[in-house]
DNA sequence: GTCGCGCTGTGACACATGACACTGCGCCCG
DNA sequence: CGGGCGCAGTGTCATGTGTCACAGCGCGAC
């Protein structure tokens, strides 16, 4: 374990949420969070658990998803250090989960209580613009994901997953392409975009085929993200991408916006 | 229109936001806020505008989607009014919009600007919270939406979108069956759970000969919600339902949670 | 009136995808 | 060593769903 993990100020630093605020004003906090080691397999918390705590990642990787009764599930993020999770949970009414996060790796979690986070954000100004921005953040990303969902079919989505892996937790390297620095199955994968793992298993097939992507040991590398990106807008979704070209024909439209 | 439209505190009133102050403390924002109406087919903005107000509807009907290219669009939303709309762009980053918002019928909105939000929220914590609980909450609805999607079948994500109509705008009529207020035409509801309008209309021909559902001019009347819900969750998908049966599995597992 | 337009109904057909079934491989554990 | 298990790869097959094509119908515009 690094030695940044083992210090709660640097990794509520290395958070989104926090980043904003000095060491100074976060040493109080940092003090009185607790911390908790999980086996891989273990369950940080299920669907249906009461939500009292906020969690931050230290070391690890974590697995957030649904889950249905046939046992199939929806991967919605993969979580690695730095992450906080466990908002929505703390500030919806029902004020319990609905979603499991599930230890993939040996991980470690800091986690504070409602009460704790909700003082907290009403003392630091900026934090409290963050949680704002994050939750929006989100719940932009999931509509985007729904759209493309209902539009795109499986290779597309797979193309515009990998993109968004490679946006936040992509590593260049020397020869220009780039990885994927989590470990991602074929089963996640499929978990995540939502399709059977076989025709995963074959899309990926002609992805790696057409030399777009290669796969190591369970990463994948984009070898050629510039091809791979012309591949996700063609044919598919560029979504609102196109408002540029939208915009001559709209005309004047008074009004606030 | 009503003449509770016509008072701005009113409105606010009415909306999930504001919903716990007093008018006084109200007033002060009513008086300072702007109002505008918008014809049939109008926009109230649109993808790739930037964002800079919330808004408030006090009448009418809007429509809340996101479209692609080819013209399909996916629809977020009916907003009636009382809906409060336009949060999740003043908050992100990138302080644009991403989806369009149409005015289906003759509306009227009230809106304020980002900077008197930001400080009236900061000055009244109770809106603050609650606008941290409507971020949280959209956010998992939508979550919710997309495992739907990925899950279900058409009849199944109809008979859900039905039950979630029936719960925000449904209206208890004598004799047991519920009436949904807004006008929905079939190719919204198409938009809705991302389908066909054609395979809409199959599905919806199965659902009223079953005697579920009736149409009425454009509105949808669920005549045995009590059958339609037991619909819902047989064989398909009961999501996070199954917390309880599960509970006894788990075992027992020391930690926050 | 008549045209056009938006919405609702259907039928036929192609096809992407889920489901099933089985093989092979690497790895851990007894 | 052998058995079990999770993961990757592939073929076959049934089917839900998108697409295209067309008909009927109410309604507003001219």
């Amino acid at each position: 374990m690094e030695p940044t993990a083992r210090d709660p100020v640097r990794v509520l630093l290395s958070t989104y949420l926090f980043q904003d605020l000095s060491p100074a004003e976060l040493e109080p906090l940092a003090k009185s969070l607790q911390s908790r080691e999980y086996r891989r397999g273990e369950y940080v918390f299920r669907a249906g658990d009461p939500a009292e705590s906020l969690f931050v990642l230290s070391t690890g990787q974590v697995k957030y998803f649904m889950t249905t009764v046939e046992g199939d599930e929806w991967v919605l993020e993969i979580l690695t250090p730095g992450a906080v999770f466990g908002e929505p949970g703390l500030f919806a009414p029902e004020r319990t989960r609905i979603v499991d996060a599930l230890a993939m790796e040996p991980s470690r979690a800091l986690f504070m209580g409602r009460g704790q986070l909700l003082d907290f954000l009403q003392r630091h100004q900026p934090a409290m613009m963050r949680m704002l921005e994050g939750l929006a953040t989100d719940a932009r990303a999931t509509i985007e994901t729904v759209t493309e969902i209902g539009f795109l079919q499986i290779q597309g989505r797979i193309v515009r997953k990998l993109l968004e892996l490679a946006a936040t937790h992509g590593q260049q390297r020397e020869d220009g392409s780039v990885e994927i620095a989590v470990s991602v199955s074929q089963s996640t994968m499929a978990g995540l975009i939502g399709a059977s793992r076989e025709n995963v298993n074959r899309a990926l097939g002609t992805l790696t085929a057409g030399g777009n992507v290669q796969v190591f040991d369970g990463h994948f590398v984009i070898a050629d993200p510039v091809g791979l990106r012309t591949k996700a807008d063609r044919g598919w979704i560029p979504l609102h991408r196109r408002n540029r070209l939208a915009e001559e024909l709209r005309g004047s439209r008074p009004g606030p916006e």
